[in-house]
DNA sequence: AATGCTTATGAGAACCATTCACAACTGTAA
DNA sequence: TTACAGTTGTGAATGGTTCTCATAAGCATT
């Protein structure tokens, strides 16, 4: 309700800047996304987004990640077990946490893991175009 | 064709022992799996295994294949794009590094990675059930 | 404001990998 | 050999995602 004006005014510009239309129901995703610090899934974030904007279907919320994702604004986590979860691209890369028990996610970062994995494929003979880190765990007690 | 009789003893004393049928299909299926050095999906191995007993459905494929993970023989991964691929378990784990181009798969590990993983977990109260690693790479020419 | 061209949309069908239901079959222990 | 429980093939069902197509609506231009 408060600060997504700024991060979608950012979006909405970059948007049309590629030529692609901003429609009612991409400003009510955008919307959504801004606002979301979690990692919704497409049928949460419809669900979202009707609350704003009640024309939105789930074909179109599907359709729009898509086009999101291509442009760099959002990106898309298949992890283990359900269907794709997004959330809008922040300057910092990170891997994620998954929490096995409440599906709750969290963000890390770690140089060393990044600079390990760049040297095994350089060694053989690759260059990592992108990768995929995901630690599935329990919370000690 | 040849030294697959091994292995696949070991996995159906393995079976027996915990009580489950050796039944043809799995027979085929298991010696499919031990002679296989890729990483091959349900329905390649569906057709691998028809070449050896025709009377395999992809439906007891996916079964067995369930099962045999349950039973730790094999492993299933759920790489971008596509099904799941399927490997068996060998001793030393690994992670994976994809070549975007081919498809092919090329098994690594790394110690230090490993190390990292914990400890960022244990900073954070979680401990790593499992993870998964995958390098989406492209050979540097 | 009205025009026209083009892209976007909603609804529901289609897709694809995987699982399920069920009647027939078959290991396996006795 | 029997008998029972686990297994199988077939085809239908599932669930997430994409596609089709007729209609709606951006947006640059009058």
């Amino acid at each position: 309700m408060s600060g997504e004006s700024d991060k979608t005014e950012k979006m909405t510009a970059a948007l049309r800047k590629a030529g692609i239309r901003v429609t009612r129901q991409r400003i009510a995703l955008l919307g959504v996304l801004a606002d979301a610090d979690d990692h919704p899934d497409a049928v949460e974030l419809h669900a979202r987004a009707r609350a704003v904007e009640p024309s939105v279907s789930l074909a179109t919320v599907y359709r729009t990640l898509s086009v999101l994702q291509e442009q760099g604004v959002v990106h898309r986590h298949a992890f283990e077990g359900g269907g794709a979860r997004f959330e809008t691209t922040h300057e910092d890369h990170h891997d994620h946490i998954l929490d096995v028990d409440t599906g709750e996610v969290i963000e890390f970062q770690s140089d060393i893991i990044e600079r390990v994995q760049d040297e095994i494929a350089r060694e053989l003979g690759y260059e990592v175009v992108h990768h995929r880190l995901e630690l599935y765990c329990r919370k000690k007690r």
